[in-house]
RNA sequence: GGCGGCAUAGCCAAGUGGCUAAGGCAGCGGUCUGCAAAACCGUUAUUCCCCGGUUCAAGUCCGGGUGCCGCCUCCA
C-alpha cells in the first residue's frame, strides 16, 4: 500500500510520491529559544518524530530538518529583563529543549540549523527578492510585497481583498500593503544586528525557514510540517518569499498537527495554563505522553489533562504488563532444552497468522496519513491475542512456543520503534513508574515494603483476616497487591 | 466581519458510501485465586447533535439548523 498524507495545501488526502525515489526531504518549523517547552511543543515533536520514523522503517532515506530561532524579539526581551547577552537566553533554552526531547524518546533530526549562523543565507534571499521587485526597502527595514505576489493565500485558502477586510493587522505607516511583512528589521540601539547592504539590522521571522531549508533541502523539498497555527501568516509568508525568489513549489505536501488545549481551554499564558514538559515528566513516565498524544489523530486537537494522561498510563501498563509476560515466557523457554523442531499445529498456524495480520494492519494505518489512533487498536489486537498465547502456550511444543513468542516480540519490537513507546525493559518500566508514583503521592517505600512483610507473615500462617486487613490498609494507599507463590509484588493505581 | 475545523457509548477516541460502528479507560457478570490482583471469556452505542435531501444502500455525500473550537496579532 502506498503512503497518503493530507496535504494543508489541498485539504485533500494525496499519495505521497517524493521528489527523489526512496528518499524524502521534511522541514519543520522548531521553536523560539526564549522559554522552556510546553505540551504543544512535545505534541509537535512528537507527530513529526512518528512521521519520521515511520518513513524510515518504510525504507525511505529521511533527511529531516528542524530549525532553532535563536534571534527574535522575545529573545530579546528575556534577555533585556534577565540583563544578558541574547545568546545566553538561546543557547539555554535550546540546551533545555534539547534535553526535553531526549527525555520524550524524541529522535534528533538530521540537521537542526539556526538562524543567527545562516546570515548569508538569508541575506542573499532578501536580495534576490529586493532585485525580483518583491521586497522594498524603507528606512533600513525590508518588506516583502504582496502585492507583486498574485499567489499569496494558496495555503491558508484566503484571498487579499478578505484579508486586508479582517484589518486585524498591525498599523504600520513604513508598509505599502498592510499585509506586508518583514524580511529585515533594523535595530534599535544597542539590539544584537547584523551588517546588510540595508544597514545594521536583523532577520524578519519568515526568512530563516526560507533560507535554511533551501540550504539543506533544495529549492523544492518534499513535506513542510509545524503546528497548525503557523499555516497563517508563518508558513503562507515562506512559500511567498520562496517561491517568488525561485519560481518553484518551496514545498510538496504541507502538514500540520492539531493543537493542545488544557482542560478544554486554549493553552495560553494569559489563562496561566502553560504546562511544561519537564514537569509534567515528573509526574509521568515520558512514554505516557506520547501514548496520550498518539491516541488521538495528529490533525484533531487533544484535550490535556490529569485524568487523561491517568488513563493513558493504564493503558501504557496494560502493554507493558503483556510485554512483561511475554519477556518471561521467553526467559523461562530460554533455560530449557531445545528439543527437536516440529511442524506447527492448525492453532500454532493460526496464532502466527493473526500476528502478521495485526502488524500488517497497523502500518496500513500509518500509511493512511499517519493514523496513529487507529495504528493503537492494532497494538491492542496485539496485546489481547499475546495474552492470549501466553494462557495457552503450555500446550504447545517448545520450539513451536519459542518461535511463536519470538514472532510477538518482534512485532511489538516493530510497533515501539514506530510510535517510540515500548522502548523500555518491562520491568525497569514498572520501577520507573512505581519512583514517580511514589514521589507524586509523597509514600514511602520501607513503610510499604514493611507492610507488605507482615502480611506475607500473616499469609503463611493462614491468617486472612490480618492479611486482608492489610490489603485493605495499603488499598487505601492506592496500592494494589499481587499474590503469588512465593512472594507480593505491588503496584500503584 | 472573513477563513477553517469539530459534534460517535459514562469518559477518551478511530472509522468518511455497503459484511456484526476499531481500540483504550471506567463499570458489571463469570473463570482463576484463601481473598484479591493480573489475565481470559461475556457484557455496556438498534445507532453516530437535530431536521430535510441524494442513493438499492449514509455515521460517512448534499442543504439547512444548533452547539463547541481554532486561525485572521507572537505562538507548536
Amino acid at each position: 500500500m502506498s503512503q497518503k498524507i493530507f496535504n494543508t495545501a489541498t485539504r485533500k488526502k494525496e499519495v505521497f510520491k517524493p521528489l527523489k525515489e526512496g528518499a524524502v526531504g521534511i522541514y519543520v518549523c522548531g521553536i523560539t529559544a526564549y522559554d522552556v517547552c510546553h505540551v504543544g511543543h512535545a505534541r509537535a515533536a512528537v507527530v513529526f518524530d512518528v512521521v519520521v520514523r515511520y518513513l524510515r522503517t518504510r525504507g525511505y532515506q529521511v533527511t529531516y530538518v528542524k530549525n532553532f530561532t535563536d534571534i527574535d524579539d522575545k529573545i530579546i526581551d528575556r534577555a533585556n529583563k534577565e540583563g544578558v547577552n541574547f545568546t545566553e537566553i538561546s543557547e539555554r533554552y535550546i540546551k533545555l529543549h534539547n534535553e526535553d526531547m531526549a527525555a520524550l524518546g524524541v529522535q534528533t533530526p538530521t540537521v537542526t540549523p539556526k538562524a543567527t549562523e545562516h546570515m548569508e543565507e538569508m541575506i542573499a534571499l532578501i536580495g534576490v527578492l529586493e532585485k525580483k521587485g518583491y521586497a522594498y526597502c524603507v528606512d533600513g527595514d525590508v518588506y516583502f510585497s504582496i502585492s507583486n505576489y498574485k499567489q499569496y493565500g494558496g495555503l491558508s485558502g484566503r484571498n487579499l481583498e478578505e484579508m486586508i477586510a479582517g484589518a486585524r493587522v498591525d498599523v504600520n505607516d513604513k508598509k505599502k500593503n498592510p499585509l506586508d511583512f518583514a524580511l529585515w528589521k533594523k535595530s534599535k540601539e544597542g539590539e544584537p544586528s547584523w551588517g546588510s547592504p540595508w544597514g545594521k539590522g536583523r532577520p524578519g521571522w519568515h526568512i530563516e525557514c526560507s533560507a535554511m531549508s533551501r540550504r539543506y533541502l533544495g529549492e523544492t523539498f518534499d513535506i513542510h510540517g509545524g503546528g497548525e497555527d503557523l499555516i497563517f501568516p508563518h508558513h503562507e509568508n515562506e512559500i511567498a518569499q520562496s517561491q517568488a525568489a525561485t519560481g518553484k513549489p518551496l514545498a510538496n505536501y504541507w502538514m500540520h498537527n492539531g493543537f493542545v488545549k488544557i482542560n478544554s481551554e486554549k493553552m495560553s499564558k494569559s489563562l496561566g495554563n502553560i504546562f511544561p514538559v519537564r514537569e509534567i515528566l515528573k509526574k509521568y513516565h515520558p512514554e505516557i505522553l506520547r501514548l496520550f498524544m498518539l491516541q488521538s489523530h495528529y490533525r484533531s486537537p487533544v484535550d490535556y489533562s490529569e485524568s487523561s494522561l491517568a488513563e493513558a498510563r493504564s493503558s501504557l501498563i496494560r502493554c507493558y504488563t503483556t510485554l512483561r509476560l511475554l519477556k518471561y515466557a521467553q526467559e523461562k523457554l530460554s533455560a530449557d532444552i531445545m528439543p527437536i523442531m516440529k511442524e506447527f499445529s492448525a492453532e500454532e498456524e493460526n496464532y502466527i497468522g493473526k500476528f502478521k495480520d495485526l502488524a500488517d494492519k497497523f502500518d496500513a494505518a500509518l500509511d493512511d496519513d499517519f493514523n496513529t489512533a487507529q495504528a493503537l487498536g492494532h497494538v491492542f489486537d496485539t496485546v489481547r491475542l499475546t495474552n492470549n498465547l501466553i494462557a495457552d502456550e503450555k500446550n504447545m511444543p517448545a520450539s513451536n512456543k519459542a518461535e511463536i513468542l519470538a514472532a510477538a516480540k518482534k512485532i511489538f519490537d516493530h510497533f515501539g520503534a514506530v510510535l517510540g513507546i515500548f522502548q523500555n525493559d518491562a520491568d525497569q518500566f514498572f520501577l520507573s513508574d512505581k519512583e514517580t508514583e511514589l514521589r507524586k503521592r509523597g509514600l514511602n517505600v520501607e513503610e510499604i515494603e514493611s507492610l507488605i512483610k507482615k502480611r506475607q507473615a500473616a499469609r503463611e500462617t493462614k491468617d486472612w483476616a490480618r492479611a486482608d486487613a492489610i490489603r485493605k490498609e495499603l488499598a487505601r494507599l492506592h496500592i494494589v497487591l499481587k499474590d503469588s507463590a512465593n512472594d507480593t509484588s505491588w503496584i500503584i493505581e
